[in-house]
Parts: structure tokens; C-alpha cells; sequence
DNA sequence: AGCGCTTTGTGCACCCGTTCACAAGCGGCG
DNA sequence: CGCCGCTTGTGAACGGGTGCACAAAGCGCT
């Protein structure tokens, strides 16, 4: 997203932005396999249990080594280092939660952070009354002490779940002490500047998006409920 | 995947994927506008407002028309109702969550349901004794249930939000009962047809995305000696 | 040891999406 | 009434990502 990124410094870091996002999974697929006991396993295969073809999964793993022996496959423990490795797993992550409403509460209680690495550091939030409550075996803190907080655990991603309206400003906190990783799930627009990536997950998003495709699906053939069709034809006046 | 679906994407009336996964967010933005009394906006303060370049979200509103008065701007209201309609916002949908863990609890109070024309009807679990209890207003049904519930209410969303090894199976009933759009929040790959649209929303990746970056940003300057400059000088002022 | 089967790694062409730059169009002002 | 400045809409260049097809490279069997 970064609009220039002049000087890379030659080095590790060249993986795709597209390959980055699917290594995960990758991961997530290889750990059953080792725990299933396999191996080793072919891209055909690997690709399959991860959805998709295996051509690209090849090439997503070539941007990280050759690791792989032709004719056999890839070794999978070894593949579970190499991909954690370039993830940068093999690193600790502090996490802090802000905003311990319906959604930090689940957030809280998810068993997925702290299987790779990531640890929920605090938890936040404005309300006082929910200060000093435990959640998930941790006491939740206030607003107003965050930036000791995210100081003293050296925290280095901030879980945004706050209500819309304060998700800005508890970003530009964030920011000032330091974090330089955001995860948003407050269904705002986050200004930031371009040393911190934000990554927004926006539940509201993904079910217009799926909206959009179940109108799509219905225009076309089975019964239509009401009627309201025509405006599937779209201009037709302009775009000749 | 298969290139034969590709009627999907870039027809007449095809607005491209990338595109509408940003409609939402200019909604957002807009309904926000709206409701400030603001009566038009241009393309430079919108495209601001929602995180994005102005002459993407030029193209991007081209894709559903020329609404738009040059000189001036959009009429927020007018294309509010566009964006809706393009979305296929005026319809109705209901929504059926499966797993009534934290997750599940989480959504089925989370108040975006409602605002944009889905509706939760149905809230689904396979445990029995969370059958009968009430959340959000809405009793737990038990999921040897599911295939009558769905049709009763006609739904045409599954949320998944089981534990990962009962994520292929409920997705296998709800396609089977003719859902055809799943979110899901299971950390699992589900294999559908190709005339059902999966789409995932997974915690784990986005913090390992994030890790990715923090580990390329920490890369040059954490306790390498001389190296202590920071990566790249090209800071930009937050929203003052 | 050699041969053939299997699988990786990758060069290449294509496609989608982004960005730039500018002509067309509209309202307001003199 | 005509000109001017502002903004939209879009053609075209650009870049990244995807899929195909194949050469290179191990392994096992004979």
C-alpha cells in the first residue's frame, strides 16, 4: 500500500503482499498435517487442502527458498519452520485489546493467539465499570493508563474493538506510543501514517460483499421473490 | 479456478470485485455525511473520507453509473441509494449464525446486522444445552435443526462460527439446504461449489500478516549497532 | 549404473486493478 | 450571454498476480 517504496534493501522481504497473506494458511494446513504425522507432502496435494491451485502455492514458495525435493515434495515440519520463520513467528508478539464489549470479550477468550506466538498483553477499556473485572483470566485495565501499559508490556500490535467514534482516536494513541501494527475491527476509516499498517476486519463489509453476490446469483435464473429486476440493465446509453 | 464462471466478472453491469469489496466502505462514509446534513461531496474529499485514491473511487463509482454532476460533486443521498442499490442493499436478508461460542455471541448482538438490511433469524448450535437459552433476544436452536430453520425462514446466509472441524460439515448441510452465500469465521478451508460464495474472516491471519510487517519494520533497527536509523524517513503527519 | 517416473521451480503470456493525465461537461460570474 | 474555473469520467500506461507449460532434478526400480 506503501505508494513509493523506494531503497529495499535487497534482502529477505521480497515476498508479494498476495503470497504474504496465504502463507498462513499454508501454515495452518502443514501444522494438522505434522500433527497427523505426514512427512512429507506434494505441492498438488498441499495446494488442495489449502484452495488453491499449485502452481501458485509453488511459486508462493519459492519467494521464501527452495525447500522441496523434486520428485518427492516438501518436507512438512521443515516447511512449518521456513514459512514461521519468514512470517516472523518465531518472534513473540504482545497484544493489547481495547474495548472489551461483545466482540474483545470473544476476542479474548480466542484460543487462536496464543498458538502462534502472539500473547494478549491487556485488555482495555473506557468503561469503568468493566475496569477490574477479569476476562479470560486477565484484568482489564483503563483507557487512561494505556499508554503505560502498551510501555511496560511492550506491546507491538494494538486490537482495536471499540465502538466507531473512538476507534480514531485510540488508533493515534496507539501510534504514539509506538505500535506500529493495528488490527481494527471498529467499523471506521483509520487515518495512519504509513510506517504503521493497519488491517481492518469489518464484518458489516463482508456481508454487503456477500449481499452483492446473492443479488447477483438471483437475477440470473430461479425464482425472484419480488419483482424489481429491470435495473439489473444497466445504462446501455453511454456505453455503446 | 475454473474460467468458466468468469460470466461473474467484467460483464455489463459487472462492477469488478475489487471495487465492490470498496463500496461498502463509501456507503459508510456517505451515510455518515448524510446524516450531518451534508448535501453533496466531491470525489477528493469522499475518496479522503474513505481511505482510498481519488481517481479509484472515481472508477470505482463510474462502474454504476454517471451519477455525479461535474463541477460540483455527488449527491450524497442520491448515491447512497445508488451504492445501495448496486450492492443489492434494497433486498432483504436473512441471516442464520451457527455456533453460539463467544463468537457467536458476539455477532449475534453486534448491532451492524441490522442496519443494512440483514437480519438475524436464527441463532444455531450444536451444543444441547445452550438450546432454549436466549441471546440477543433470539432462542438457540439445536443444529439437527438446521435444514428446517433455514427453510422456514428462508435464509440465504450461513455465518459459520463453529470450532474448525465442524466448519466443513454445517457447510456442507447449508449449501445442501441452498445457501449460497457462507461467511466464515472457522479457521478452516472449505471446499464449495462453485456456485456458493465462501468468504473467511480469520484473526489468526491478520496477526501473522501484521507479524510479517512488524518483523520487515524491525528488521534494520532493533540492536543492530550504526543501523539505528529508522527505516524510512518518509513520515507522514497523522490527521492534525 | 542407468532409466524412467514424479515433482519442483520458473519463464512467459495474460488479466485485473491501479494510477496518471486530460478532455468533456456543468455551474457561476461578469 | 459568453467565459472561466472546477470536477467528473475515462483512455492509456503501468505493475502485480495468476495460470500454463516445460525444463531441471531427485528417487527408486531393474
Amino acid at each position: 500500500m506503501s505508494p513509493s517504496d523506494g531503497a529495499r534493501s535487497g534482502r529477505r522481504g521480497g515476498i508479494p503482499e498476495a503470497t504474504v497473506a496465504r502463507l498462513p494458511v499454508y501454515l495452518r494446513v502443514l501444522g494438522s498435517l505434522a500433527d497427523g504425522g505426514v512427512p512429507t507432502i506434494s505441492s498438488d496435494a498441499l495446494a488442495a487442502a489449502a484452495g488453491v491451485g499449485s502452481a501458485k502455492l509453488r511459486k508462493d514458495l519459492s519467494h521464501l527458498g527452495s525447500y522441496g525435493t523434486r520428485g518427492v515434495g516438501y518436507d512438512v515440519e521443515y516447511l512449518v519452520y521456513q514459512i514461521s520463520r519468514a512470517l516472523g513467528l518465531t518472534q513473540h508478539y504482545r497484544v493489547a485489546i481495547i474495548g472489551v464489549g461483545n466482540l474483545g470479550h470473544a476476542l479474548a477468550n480466542y484460543a487462536g493467539f496464543a498458538t502462534r506466538g502472539f500473547e494478549v498483553a491487556a485488555l482495555i477499556d473506557a468503561d469503568a465499570r468493566l475496569v477490574g473485572q477479569r476476562v479470560a483470566g486477565m484484568e482489564i485495565r483503563h483507557l487512561d493508563e494505556l499508554e503505560q501499559i502498551v510501555s511496560d508490556h511492550e506491546v507491538s500490535i494494538g486490537v482495536i474493538a471499540t465502538p466507531a467514534p473512538a476507534a480514531q482516536e485510540v488508533c493515534d494513541r496507539l501510534v504514539a506510543c509506538g505500535v506500529t501494527s493495528v488490527l481494527n475491527f471498529a467499523p471506521a476509516v483509520l487515518s495512519v501514517p504509513d510506517t504503521v499498517d493497519v488491517r481492518k476486519v469489518d464484518l458489516s463489509i463482508e456481508l454487503q460483499i456477500l449481499a452483492f453476490h446473492e443479488q447477483r446469483k438471483a437475477a440470473g435464473g430461479t425464482r425472484t421473490p419480488g419483482a424489481a429486476v429491470p435495473d439489473d440493465v444497466r445504462s446501455a446509453a453511454v456505453s455503446a
